[in-house]
DNA sequence: GTCTATACCCGGATAGAC
DNA sequence: GTCTATCCGGGTATAGAC
């Protein structure tokens, strides 16, 4: 993400940070779109052109912040549980440390894919932009499947199709109106019991009519 | 959709028409993000603010045209088959007659959901704009359940279930390249085939501990 | 390499005259 | 209903200060 610099602690390093926090809070507070580049620059105390020096587009500013919540989590996750524990607390571990980072910015994140006005596009989660982090972020979950006895062809799709449920789950978050997202958090348990429990089913015994047409659905 | 008016031939509605039919046919050609309104206004040979007067922004253009898709599949799907016969065939007859109706406009969904460029955010799938349209597509799906003896409380849940697997057939399909797209249709009776089965197994017998865990993933 | 200032283009959207 | 004129904001370009 971060230009290679030879000092990682160069002023324009700074600078660039400056903005993006800049960005963030005029987002939180007024939304992505009716937030401009004009007001960004200003906020930051810099000209237009010197916020476009750091950043190319209003939308890079939102990549650099997924960038950031991304790299954030993979930090998280891996200080959270040792890679050996097994696959129930991992999976459990991975989706806390992500509830935690969520938390920390749930305003920012409710004014980027909340109800209010337009709804959920800035940078589609599926997109072609934020494809590399995505990647990142599904490879977190097919990892989980690394020591358990879940068939090899198996665990790319069972990983992505965690992924997903994972992204239900921020989704979830996000509108969730009970007191600290307390829906949300017992949502996640049940996600943790239903694989744990599920997937020994669906892996070893005599699944198989049901398991061949599962494999089907994704190639 | 359709204002109410007295005489629905109004001049109006024809134009109404007219710029929706050019403006596809621009999507088709250049893609959504590319084309302007000021190009759609300019082939169908109005001003820009003419335009404006019948649809009020670029994604009503859109919501237009999904709205029209989904009032067709409705049509073509109660045309299929009686509703009186058996899920199986209900299912199929709901997929197929969605895959004819992609079929028939394959180039333009590709150019919105293809990979091409921006990929996936002209108006989200799961936006509120596309709300209405949306919910009377999961409607449909709710329905076959009808004369099923899947329990009560399931109904609205699998229904959504199979609405989102529908969702991943329709964007098998815009990127599905096989001749004639046959692996997604292969694909579709996959997916029957995994319902018919997979269903029964989840209403009736002895899995009851899964099932109540299922139940609390969409409350 | 970092920054200011300013003028400019383009495209979505609107106002108001006709 | 339709047009012309205009606004507004993202993004670019450029010239120059340090």
């Amino acid at each position: 993400m971060f230009k290679k610099s030879r000092r990682p602690t160069q002023k324009s390093e700074l600078t660039r940070r400056h903005v993006l926090e800049a960005a963030l809070k005029l987002f939180r507070r007024r939304g992505f779109e009716r937030t401009t580049m004009r007001e960004i620059a200003d906020a930051a105390g810099l000209s237009l052109g010197a916020a476009y020096h750091h950043f190319r587009s209003k939308e890079e500013l939102l990549l650099a912040y997924y960038d950031w919540m991304q790299s954030e989590h993979e930090r998280l996750a891996l200080a959270a549980c040792p890679p050996d524990a097994p696959f129930r607390t991992r999976l459990a571990a991975l989706l806390e440390t992500k509830l935690v980072l969520l938390a920390a910015d749930r305003k920012l994140l409710f004014a980027l894919f909340g109800d209010l006005g337009d709804a959920t596009h800035p940078l589609s989660v599926f997109g072609k932009q934020t494809q590399a982090i995505r990647e990142r972020s599904i490879a977190q979950f097919v990892a989980l499947l690394r020591d358990t006895e879940v068939p090899d062809e198996l665990r790319e799709p069972i990983g992505r199709a965690l992924w997903l449920s994972h992204l239900g789950i921020f989704l979830h978050f996000v509108h969730d109106r009970s007191k600290g997202q307390a829906r949300t958090y017992r949502l996640a348990e049940t996600l943790v019991d239903l694989a744990t429990t599920g997937l020994p089913l669906l892996s070893h015994p005599l699944a198989l009519p049901i398991r061949g047409r599962l494999l089907e659905l994704l190639a």
